[in-house]
Order: structure tokens, then C-alpha cells, then sequence
RNA sequence: GGGCAGAUGGCGUAACUGGUAGCCGCGCCAGACUUAGGAUCUGGUUCCGCAAGGAGUGGGGGUUCGAGUCCCCCUCUGCCCA
């Protein structure tokens, strides 16, 4: 191809720029083209000598400028690479963080990797390689794929949280929720997944399965490590009031944590001194029981069952814990239950209600036993209706409730002190009668559960806790962390069903405590989302060997002032993170409730597929894409193009390396970017990369004679103002870039680029300081060649560490305005006025027009609308 | 079933507090320059119509001088929760 000459040269110019200690920077050729192989690795290289992106570390020296810190949400380095995923949301942290060091703030801008983890302990288990040493071979490749595309990380600050000066902090934070009596161990019901040999924690398991990889979960009882979010329930939701967060991820946690205010109600058993406790949201219900239901795990089932039915309950109990909460609760499941034998007298009514053992009522949620009301509740209603229960009408609302529940509110009925009550006042009355009576209490209820945190695996990090011969349990001492992972011959599971840690050597398993007392060190690793629940704190100060950070630069630089990532964190990550800073806030340890200050959800990117009638999938090289439909090349067989996440299977994986081969880094990050909204979910459309790409050889054309190599002809040392048009688009240009950069609207920022840069195409003559702003505004977008243009243009040092270009906000005055003109709103011409023109002076010169005439013509003006510097309309009658 | 978000040319999208719908790209069409090239430049490109003109922002209704934007109902798509 004739106009890229030198494949081979520049790709031995890479080379040479690339290679530590060899040719510097400098020397790279100067090209006549476009060239990005040739620039980008020279660029990446001044940027690493001049170490342009490092941020001080010195407090003295921070305290002169505002800052600010811009975050991506770290990736777990696959096997697999980057996706075109990943550099969106990076794409646009970068972005900000280079406009927000031109506009003098000293930037936070670091990247590290998440790294513990699953995948690469099954591929060590595969390989027979040290998962160690998978991370690192994947952390390699992440990083030069990064580094590839350009961004202004100070790679200095990277953090690896599969490192033991990581995770010692790791183990200290989890020291800090122990002592503050926030971590205990206990036998709890687990998801078991027998194919990963693991525990899973609730969110991680949907429809009995594991949500990553599809394997069956099944129940057990095990002894595990919780956490006690729970208590923090009430700040994890009002301190949401404070951040800057998408309203959907807030309102996705509030339905997490799930408050619910209600009651707890006493019911007695007939006949027997014993009583059970309920938990609902309806007190003003309470005379509408009509049965209740224990959950087949709770202590009295045993006790109250009549001997008639004992057999039949034994059996249901058995049954039910085999099944997962999710299978028990399932509304569209048929509900199943037996009766127990025997009654509980409703608190209100003090009539006779029968007991029963039901397994859509769960032990662990509220108090293992509700009280039902079929005539409001959907699942009691289906309950009732299958056994045959009485079903009562307390709250009118006009359905027949023998047939359906209702269970909206309404005015309270055959409810003796409430009749005539709304929902609302009939819960309070309720309340207070309840409380009088002693027979029940207001009381909050959480959906939030304890935390469950551990896991059988390897590759995660070791608690710093033994476990004494006595039973009881004794930490590690902060002096002695980390508690690295021992050697192991294998990665799996032992024979007996222990977790792989207790494959270690005695040396390791085996402690003897300073006063003599011995124990077995703890053999369960934390989950992956311990290391991912304070990496924020530690890129602070990453270095420090003393301390997790220095108080002064956690004062300095938090909170996180903008948070990039896709919004499947929104609750388990971003829950779990905050929690965590509420306990190391109340330890003293950080100095803002919250971590993250502002969020942002970047849109997943999608891809065109094309598939067969028969279901088979093509890669994109097989097909051909035409206007009247997609068909295989070889057979001419139609094939259907759909939109769909991009995946290995459906050949429609778009690999960023491939795009910067094709078209360089700087068309990367621009197309990343300009395709839509970030927020938005969008396609990638591999032909829309050459739009940007020629965006980017028009502006090098702007300042590059591209047939010498020397500056463009019509660039001339003039002042800006020598064509006041190309100055005005140039003002104009500045503000809104600036405007929708800061404002995260990126892709319209960039098309305000590409039409100043059509003006200046256009122009007759290039004022070098025109072309100086333009490179200097591209910059944080494609730095890479706004470094090259600056430099050809004579300017001083890195672009990327210029002041953000300033603009005249009288050059964008304008001194005329286009008026639209419309009779009945419809419009029937345009007039140009003087942007000072008043209501009469714009009506006459509409008045004046032809068309306009023509329309009102015969006709009483009723209405003339003025809408200044806009439009005027007549309405007529 | 509930909650949230969305639906605009052939495609990705743009449109400030209600004020000329379609900016910027992709694709397509025409022309120019040409060693005829997937380069560059110029012009065109919502639909119907030769035109005048008309229609048009998922569908239906409403508020308003004026609705992509506000209100009500419906359809579909995505995400989250059950």
C-alpha cells in the first residue's frame, strides 16, 4: 500500500525506540505520514524518561495544588487479555486525568490488579505451574497491553494484591474487623460447589448454580468465617444521601440492604407454655392470620408436633434442607408444607390458628417463622388455597380475595380496634396496641445478611488466625504479618475434603505461641473481594513498609473523586468496599465516611454477530456483510446479524491490540470513545474506527506537508485573529470541549473537534497558535500525536504538561442570530437579525417576508410569540 | 411479578431550562485530482414527491402558541431484584 511505505522501517524504528538503554527517543525518523507505530512507542518513551506522569509523593510539594482522584475499577488479569471493554472506561479516566493536570490539579490517576482468584488457580491446577507465576505471566500482558494504548498511570504506584506486602494489609484490616468483634466463625449452611471443591457466597450462586461457570451448588452445613455487614446496614444506607452515584446503583443497594420496618409479634402455642416470634411488615394484618408457618429448621418444629404428625413432618424437614434457599422461595414453584398438629393463638384475635412447617419460610431470614395472612399475601395466599386454609378479608380493596390476594393497602375491616383505618394508621395503632399488650415490638429488618468469608481455596490470602488446642482462637500479631501461603504440592483439595492449605507442611500448619500454647494455623483464604475492598487506600502510599498509608496522604487525597467501572459492581464490590472504610472510619484510620465520592457506569460494548439457521456461528472474515443482508462467503448461505456480548464462541471478540495494529492507539482511545454516550450500552462497529483514524490524518495533514515531511504550507507565523471566522470556531471549540470533557460527555467533545478541524481544513491560511490550541485540546484524547504535532510545531516541552487552552467569551459572542419564523408552529421561514433586535423589529422584519405573507395572509394575528434569539411564531384565527 | 434504564435516518449518534429534529462520524451517491487507488478534496444523503408541498423522534391519547423533551396508557429491548 502505497501510502504506508514503511511497514518494515517503522517497525524497526519500534524496536529500536522500544529497547531499554538503546536508541532514545529522540532519534525516531520524522515521518512525512501518519505513522503510528512510529510515534506512539516514541512517545510512551519521552513520557517514561521526563516521568511526565509521576505524582509527588511529598506533601509539601502536594499541598500547592488541588487534587484529584480519578479511579478504574482494577481488572482481574485473565488469561485471555484485554478485551475492547476494558480501555473504555480507562479511556476515559485517562482523558480526565490528563485535563485535570493541565487545569493544574495534581492527579491520583493509578492502576493495579485484582489478582487472587479462581481462574488462575484452575489453570494451575491444569498446568501444574504455581498460580504465582500464572498471575504474573497475565499481569505482564495486561500491563503491556495497557501501556500500549497510552495512559497516564503513574506506574509506580502499582499494586498487586496477590503480593505479600499487599496482602499483609489485607490481614491487618481483617485483624481491625475481629478485634472490633465483626468476624467470628460459625456453622452455617453453605453453597457447596463440589465441582470448584469451594464454598460460594449467596450472590455468587443463581438458580443452584454458580453464576461464573455454571456448576451445580448444593447445600451443607460447614464452619465458615462471616462478617457482620449487618450492623452497618443503617449507615450503608443513609450515608448513601452523600455520594454522587448513578441513582439506579443506589437505589440496587438500598434494595440489598432491603429495610423494612415492621413488628415483632408474640404468638403463644395453644395448650403449652411455649411461644414463637414473628417478624412482619403488616401488623395491621394481624387479625387476618389465619395459620402460621415455621421454617423447617426452627427449634420448636421438634417440640410441638403432635405425635399423629410427627412422621410426616420428620420427613418434610429432611426433604427441605436439601434444597437451596433459592428453590424454596421460588413464587412460581408450587408451595409445599405439612401441619404440624398444633395451634397458636392469634395475638389479636386469641383464636386457635394451625401451625405448620412450611420451606418457603427460611431460618435465616427474619425470625424463621411468619405469621400469614392469605387474603394479602401472595404466597400464603397460594399456601392457603393448596391446603385448604381459611382465607380473611382485612384490608378492602375491592377484589375478592378468596380468588387473589390483595395485597396493595387500603381501608382496614373485620379488624376490630383498626376497622376503618388506612394501611398506614392501622400499622401504627397496631403497634402501639401490640406494645401495650406486650405482645409484640416495633422493630427494622434488613435483607442485608452476614457475610460469608472464606473459602476452600488456594489462591486467595491466609487468615492470620490459629486455631489453639483448647478451641479457642488466637490471631496473629501485627508484627508477624503477612502470614504468606505456604508450599504445596498440589492445588486442590485433600483426600479427606480439607481445603488445599491443609496440604502444607507442618512447619507451616503447626504454631507455638510465645507462651507455649500450640495450635493449627487457619486453612480457609479470604474471597476475592478482600483485596479489592481497600486497594483505593493503598495506591495512596503504596510503599510504605510501616503502615498500611500515611494518615496525611489518606487526608490529602480522599475520597476517590471520580470511580469508573461497570455497574456489575454495583452492589457486591462497591457494598463490601464501603463497609469495610465505615470500619476503618471508626477505627480512625480514614477521614471520610464514604471511599468513593463520585460513580461512574461505563456501557458494556457489544458486538455484531452472524449466525446460521442452523445456530453456528462465523467469524466476521467469513461473511459477507452487505446492505441487502449478511451471507456466507463460501456456500452464499443467509445468516442473521444480531447485537450481543462479545464472546470467544460467537467470534465476535474485538481485541484491542489487533485495532491499535490496524489503526494505531490514538484511533483506539478516540473511537473508544466517540461511539456514544459512556454510559450507554453500545456496539462496536469495526469500520466506524477508520472515521476517527481519518480525523486524526487530517489534523497531522493541518501542520504536516505530507509529501516533504515540512510543516504544512498555509501554517503561518500570523497572530490567531488573522481570520476571525477560524478564530471564532477555534473559542467556540475550546469551551465546549472543555465543557463536555470535564462533563464525561466525550463523545460530543470530539465532535466539536473534528469540526473545528474541518474549519481549519477549509481555511486559507493556519495561524501557528491555532494549530498549537488544537493539538493541546486533543492531547488527553490522542496523546500520542498531539505530542508529535506540538513538537513539529515548534513547542516547548510535553504537550501533555501544557495549561489547558484558555477561552474568550467575547469571541463567542455572536453578533447576529437566525430567527425561526412560524405561523401555528409550523415553520414557514427564517429571518437573520441583529442579536440585539427587539420584539417589534424582529416581528416586522418576519412580517416582511414572502412566505410568511403568504401564511397570515387574510387572517388576525391572535398571539405573537417572542422567544428571544430563537424563534417567533404567530398564531393566528 | 416488581424496580430502573432505554426506543430518533441504512448504522453509531446529536439536540442548552419545552423553541428551526438529525450536529459529528460510518455507509452510500455524484464530481474533482489521478501511475483508476480501500488515498485525498468538493458536493449530496430522514422519508414520500419532478416540484410546490406533505409526513416524521416505538404506538395511542393529553397539556401548550409550540413536545424527541412534560403528563397518562400501551408495546418492545436491556439491566437489577424476586
Amino acid at each position: 500500500m502505497s501510502t504506508r511505505p514503511g511497514v518494515t522501517p517503522s517497525l524497526r524504528a519500534l524496536r529500536l525506540v522500544a529497547s531499554p538503554g538503546g536508541v532514545p527517543y529522540k532519534a525516531a525518523p520524522m515521518t512525512s505520514h501518519y505513522e503510528p507505530s512510529v510515534i506512539e512507542p516514541k512517545w510512551q518513551a519521552a513520557w517514561e524518561e521526563q516521568q511526565a506522569f509521576r505524582t509527588p509523593t511529598d506533601l509539601a510539594e502536594l499541598r500547592k495544588k488541588p487534587k484529584f482522584y480519578v479511579l478504574d475499577m482494577f481488572p482481574y488479569p485473565s488469561g485471555a487479555g484485554l478485551h475492547i471493554g476494558h480501555p473504555e472506561g480507562y479511556t476515559a479516566t485517562d482523558v480526565i486525568a490528563r485535563i485535570k493536570r493541565m487545569q493544574g490539579f495534581n492527579v491520583l490517576h493509578p492502576m493495579g490488579w485484582d489478582a487472587f482468584g479462581l481462574p488462575a488457580e484452575r489453570s494451575a491446577v491444569r498446568e501444574g505451574i504455581h498460580p504465582a507465576i500464572i498471575t504474573k505471566r497475565n499481569v505482564d500482558n495486561f500491563r503491556r497491553q495497557l501501556k500500549r494504548i497510552g495512559f497516564s498511570y503513574d506506574w509506580s504506584r502499582e499494586v498487586d494484591t496477590t503480593a505479600p506486602d499487599y496482602y499483609r494489609w489485607t490481614q491487618w484490616i481483617f485483624l481491625k474487623l475481629y478485634e472490633r468483634g465483626l468476624a467470628y466463625m460459625a456453622e452455617v449452611p453453605v453453597n457447596w460447589c463440589p465441582a470448584l471443591g469451594t464454598v460460594l457466597a449467596n450472590e455468587e450462586v443463581k438458580d443452584g448454580k454458580y453464576v461464573e461457570t455454571g456448576d451445580a451448588v448444593e447445600r451443607r452445613m460447614m464452619k465458615q468465617w462471616m462478617l457482620k455487614i449487618p450492623v452497618y446496614a443503617e449507615r450503608l444506607l443513609q450515608d448513601l444521601e452523600t455520594v454522587d452515584w448513578p441513582e439506579g446503583v443506589k437505589e440496587m443497594q438500598r434494595n440489598w440492604i432491603g429495610k423494612s420496618e415492621g413488628a415483632e409479634v408474640q404468638f403463644r402455642i395453644d395448650g403449652r407454655d411455649e411461644s414463637f416470634v414473628v417478624f412482619t411488615t403488616r401488623p395491621d394484618t394481624l387479625f387476618g392470620c389465619t395459620y402460621c408457618v415455621l421454617s423447617p429448621e426452627h427449634p420448636l418444629v421438634r417440640t410441638i408436633t403432635t405425635p399423629a404428625q410427627h412422621a410426616a413432618v420428620e420427613a418434610y424437614v429432611t426433604t427441605a434442607q436439601q434444597k437451596t434457599d433459592l428453590a424454596r422461595t421460588d413464587l412460581a414453584k408450587e408451595k409445599s408444607g405439612v401441619f404440624t398438629g398444633a395451634y397458636a393463638l392469634n395475638a389479636a384475635t386469641g383464636q386457635k390458628v394451625p401451625v405448620w412447617v412450611a420451606d418457603y419460610v427460611l431460618s435465616t431470614y427474619g425470625t424463621g417463622a411468619i405469621m400469614a395472612v392469605p387474603a394479602h399475601d401472595e404466597r400464603d395466599h397460594a399456601f392457603a388455597r393448596q391446603f385448604g386454609l381459611p382465607i380473611v378479608e382485612v384490608v378492602s380493596g375491592g377484589k375478592d380475595v378468596q380468588a387473589e390476594a390483595h395485597t396493595a393497602e387500603g381501608v382496614a375491616v373485620n379488624s376490630g380496634l383498626l376497622d376503618g383505618l388506612t394501611t398506614e394508621a392501622a400499622k401504627q395503632r397496631m403497634l402501639g396496641w401490640l406494645e401495650e399488650q406486650k405482645l409484640g415490638l416495633r422493630r427494622v429488618q434488613y435483607r442485608l445478611r452476614d457475610w460469608l468469608f472464606s473459602r476452600q481455596r488456594y489462591w486467595g490470602e491466609p487468615f492470620p488466625i490459629i486455631h489453639l488446642e483448647d478451641g479457642t482462637i488466637a490471631t496473629v500479631p501485627e508484627s508477624q504479618l503477612p502470614v504468606t501461603l505456604p508450599h504445596v504440592d498440589e492445588f486442590k483439595p485433600t483426600a479427606d475434603g480439607h481445603p488445599p492449605l491443609g496440604r502444607a507442611g507442618e512447619d507451616w500448619l503447626m504454631v507455638e505461641l510465645p507462651d507455649g500454647r500450640k495450635g493449627v494455623r487457619e486453612i480457609n483464604t479470604m474471597p476475592q473481594w478482600a483485596g479489592s475492598c481497600w486497594y483505593y487506600l493503598r495506591f495512596l502510599d503504596p510503599k510504605n513498609e510501616l503502615q498500611a498509608w500515611s494518615p496525611e496522604l489518606e487526608k490529602y487525597w480522599m475520597p476517590v473523586d471520580l470511580y469508573v467501572g461497570g455497574v456489575e459492581h454495583a452492589v457486591l464490590h462497591l457494598l463490601y468496599a464501603r463497609f469495610w472504610h465505615k470500619v476503618l472510619f471508626d477505627c480512625g484510620f480514614v477521614s471520610t465516611k464514604e471511599p468513593f465520592q463520585k460513580l461512574f457506569n461505563q456501557g458494556m460494548i457489544l458486538a455484531y454477530s452472524f449466525k446460521s439457521e442452523a445456530g453456528k456461528y462465523y467469524s466476521p472474515q467469513e461473511v459477507d456483510d452487505r446492505d441487502d443482508g449478511a451471507f456466507l462467503k463460501t456456500t452464499g448461505e443467509k445468516l442473521t446479524k444480531q447485537i450481543e456480548k462479545m464472546s470467544k464462541s460467537k467470534f465476535n471478540v474485538v481485541n484491542p491490540d489487533d485495532v491499535i495494529e490496524a489503526h494505531g492507539a490514538d484511533s483506539l482511545r478516540l473511537f473508544e470513545l466517540f461511539m456514544g454516550p459512556l454510559e450507554q450500552v453500545k456496539p462496536w462497529q469495526t469500520t466506524g474506527v477508520s472515521g476517527v483514524a481519518r480525523f486524526i490524518e487530517r489534523v497531522w495533514r493541518l501542520v504536516v506537508n505530507t509529501e516533504t515531511g515540512e510543516p504544512a504550507a498555509k501554517l503561518a507565523d500570523v497572530p490567531e485573529g488573522e481570520d476571525p471566522a477560524l478564530q471564532k470556531a477555534l473559542h467556540k471549540a475550546i469551551a465546549a470541549v472543555e465543557r463536555d470533557t470535564v462533563g464525561m460527555r466525550f463523545n460530543t467533545a470530539i465532535s466539536h473537534m473534528m469540526t473545528l478541524t474541518n474549519e481549519a481544513t477549509s481555511a486559507k491560511v493556519l495561524p501557528k497558535t491555532v494549530a498549537k490550541t488544537l493539538v493541546t485540546m486533543l492531547s488527553p484524547y490522542a496523546p500520542h500525536v498531539a505530542e508529535e504535532l506540538w513538537q513539529r510545531l515548534g513547542g516547548e516541552g510535553l504537550v501533555c504538561l501544557q495549561p489547558w487552552p484558555k477561552f474568550d467569551p467575547a469571541l463567542i459572542a455572536e453578533d447576529s442570530v437566525t430567527y425561526a419564523v412560524q405561523v401555528m408552529g409550523k415553520l414557514r421561514a427564517e429571518v437573520k437579525a441583529p442579536v440585539a433586535a427587539t420584539e417589534a423589529e424582529v416581528r416586522a422584519l418576519a412580517e416582511a417576508d414572502d412566505k410568511v405573507k403568504a401564511a397570515i395572509a387574510g387572517k388576525t394575528v391572535k398571539k405573537f410569540v417572542f422567544v428571544p434569539k430563537r424563534l417567533v411564531n404567530f398564531v393566528v384565527g
